[in-house]
DNA sequence: TTGAAAGCGCTAACAC
DNA sequence: GTGTTAGCGCTTTCAA
């Protein structure tokens, strides 16, 4: 009832559906939706009376109505941990940006590495029944977790979605995900042997949280690399703990203040680097001339620190577009039982300046 | 049709819904959705038997068929110019805390500074009928965009949600919108201010789109400021563009290469004045002692840059967090008419290393 | 405390 | 080309 008033300024009271669209246009709803989907042939003529109240009714489709009865909803979810980091913001960037290319909405949500969180947030998005929910970085080797993950994996798949492990390792064999990750331990591996090249023996590895699946590789790489020199990685030379530049920073300076005699630091990854450089700078420590540094990821403030890092490239926006694009292809069995999908994306050294040979006597407090 | 199976580890080929929860459970559906959303008494042992049941079957409810029945949502939309800029990202983590923390799921999209794509983004977001959509960041002074902006605003209004203009000017009185905002003008000029009561005469003012609001403001504060001392602010001095660190980086760099004879440098952002103190620092320019420079923002990487740089404090963070406040407190009249709600946060100069006395000779290039 | 039934606003056969 | 008519999966009176 009630369609005589052309006030077309004043917000309605009753939102505008799609009959009132049909009434006004004098055509059926279906027809409606016919020119507003555009999938179906309809007269000039009549496009033209719908998109004309259309206009005059200022409608607008609710898109719950719509996934509702199409059971498309149009959308991708990603999870991160924190949405200012740059590791996560560029992916969230990347997986935008192919979301939006697709005519998808993103829904976006912070776990805050909080894993009953995480999850908790997965089932939301499954709620939204998202085309894709994209979790992105590390994990913890928690087997509790990991069957939790694996039980949304399933659930995803067996309602047309896919759960994608962006830069985290696998929850296992059975469950249907699908991978986009890169080499952590083969390029800490070829970092450390680029320090060791240069002639770099006592290396301080610094940062990234311990278990975390990401810290692990890296420092297993860094390990590998020095054994397969003979060299050792005595314990006071690993400090981990966070991935921040605040723990950089920190654990940089108290290292320093304790007279480590080291030649190189390999930060966990930049954030770490620059925290650590922070540190080195504010003592006199020059950088490379002193001690070298590393860090891992290339985030582009690296190529802006003074002197500019020497890191491993992670194709960080890459990996955030490959995700939705991984997602979106649906390749998988009839039995939707095989995990398949998974990119592995390059890695590279990325030589700047901030790796030199090492002094001829170690870097001490007092001189 | 069809529930004899057990297999509860094999994904279901039919969506679990609402009624195959009852039908396991014996009750209702109407009965499962009072015990899922807990606002009706339910009796313990029914309560028990379907979430069993919920249990058993992996049953997730459908967002949007929740949406349409009961027309909430719980959710709001966010619309940046780019998602790794911190001025943004932070907004945006601020953002999606205070939507989370209510329950809330964030929407989140780029408009990448287009202002049709904008618009478009907002489209989407009332027909994703989210409880607010916030914009983010200043705007153009384009008549027609406005009229478009303060339309779905009416039209959000209409819904019963809420366009909230965050760092943005009003779109017009009329327009139902609520806003989160600072003032920029009154910052600059503070800034400028400070600049001058160390001896600054000539300030080059640098980087900030033309014509965005931001910029608009900023430039305004510093003329402003500037003139009631009666100083000059000559056109070779004032030099706008972007808000990046490309543009601080590579004017400043062309600036210093002609000989300006400045004393200080007022950055439209922090960003711009990083990329500014490289170009300086690249050409052996001592900041603050040949040149001061401040910047507009505070982002935290500017307490990190070396010398900290003097800024203006925006709380970015906060900013997002009132943003969703404000717009999830409904205070309007009746109508709907009365634009009402508006926040403006306080922002204050921030001290730190980058501003001194002006040498007693400006810097030049060949010295 | 619980069930029946009427929608919410739209899409998608199926007819004409 | 266009209209009719079932739903999509849930919430919410209204009765019982």
């Amino acid at each position: 009832m009630t369609t005589q008033d052309d006030r077309a300024t004043v917000g309605a009271m009753h939102t505008v559906t799609m009959s009132d669209v049909a009434e006004r246009a004098g055509v059926s709803s279906a027809t409606v939706s016919r020119v507003l989907n555009g999938n179906y042939p309809v007269a000039q003529a009549t496009r033209d009376v719908v998109n004309r109240a259309i206009e005059d009714l200022g409608y607008t489709a609710n898109a719950h109505a719509r996934a509702l009865a199409s059971s498309a909803t149009h959308s991708v979810g990603i999870i991160v941990n924190d949405l200012v980091d740059p590791f996560f913001s560029y992916i969230v960037r990347g997986v935008e940006q192919e979301a939006s290319a697709t005519g998808r909405l993103c829904i976006v949500a912070a776990s805050q590495g909080d894993v009953d969180r995480e999850i908790g947030l997965i089932d939301r998005m499954i709620s939204q029944r998202t085309d894709a929910v994209i979790v992105v970085g590390g994990g913890y080797e928690d087997p509790r977790a990991r069957r939790r993950m694996a039980e949304r994996a399933r659930t995803l798949a067996g309602i047309g979605s896919t759960l994608v492990l962006c830069g985290r390792p696998s929850v296992g064999e059975q469950a249907p995900t699908k991978i986009v990750g890169y080499d952590n331990e083969g390029g800490a591996f070829a970092v450390t042997q680029h320090l060791i090249a240069q002639g770099h023996r006592r290396i301080l590895y610094l940062g990234g949280p311990i278990g975390l699946s990401t810290s692990v590789a890296r420092l297993a790489g860094f390990r590998r690399a020095m054994q397969s020199h003979g060299y050792d990685v005595p314990p006071e030379l690993v400090h981990q703990g966070a991935f921040g530049r605040r723990f950089g920073h920190a654990t940089m300076g108290e290292i320093l203040d304790g007279n480590p005699e080291i030649t190189a630091v390999f930060a966990a990854n930049d954030l770490v680097a620059a925290g650590a450089l922070d540190a080195m700078t504010a003592r006199g420590v020059r950088v490379p001339e002193d001690i070298s540094l590393v860090g891992y990821d290339d985030i582009p403030q690296s190529s802006e620190l003074t002197p500019k890092l020497t890191t491993v490239h992670v194709p960080l926006e890459d990996m955030g577009r490959e995700s939705v694009r991984l997602a979106l292809s649906r390749t998988d069995d009839a039995f939707g039982r095989h995990a398949d999908g998974e990119i592995i994306v390059g890695t590279r050294l990325v030589e700047r300046e901030s790796v030199a040979p090492p002094r001829a006597t170690p870097w001490t407090p007092g001189r």
